[in-house]
DNA sequence: CCATTGACTTAAG
DNA sequence: CCTTAAGCCAATG
């Protein structure tokens, strides 16, 4: 069994899988920050991809990741619709139209908290 | 190899 | 504040 999981690019999926980890309960963070955290602010998109597989990890609280918009586009991919907003909720992010409330309150960004 | 898609971002109206 | 268009990178067909 060579080929359970594309380990390919695990460099750059465990990356953001190490930042996710490292958001603070009632943060959020949002796909470009950890992109260009990791040295690729254009691949923000591969973010989202990285995020679709972190699936297989259950250490990967992926409901803290939001767009630059703060809404949630993440939404749909989990258990539930409301599953993501529900998790926010719960942490004290207040969520409205699927959309986080005061945004930059919550925001949380890597390369600011963790700035070397 | 080319075309399409996607958990994105920025810019312009 | 909201909508539309274009750019970007990798995966998938």
């Amino acid at each position: 069994m060579e080929v359970s999981i594309p380990n390919k690019h695990k460099d750059f999926f465990h990356n953001v899988y190490d930042v996710v980890r490292l958001i603070p309960k009632g943060r959020v963070t949002s796909y470009g920050a950890i992109a260009k955290y990791l040295g690729s602010p254009r691949s923000s998109r591969m973010v989202g991809w990285a995020m679709n597989a972190a699936h297989n990890f259950s250490d990967v609280p992926a409901h803290r990741v939001v767009n630059r918009n703060g809404m949630l586009t993440g939404k749909m991919h989990f258990s539930s619709s409301t599953e993501m907003e529900k998790l926010l909720s719960k942490e004290g992010v207040s969520v409205s139209n699927d959309k986080i409330e005061k945004l930059n309150s919550v925001y949380w960004d890597p390369t600011h908290e963790l700035e070397l």
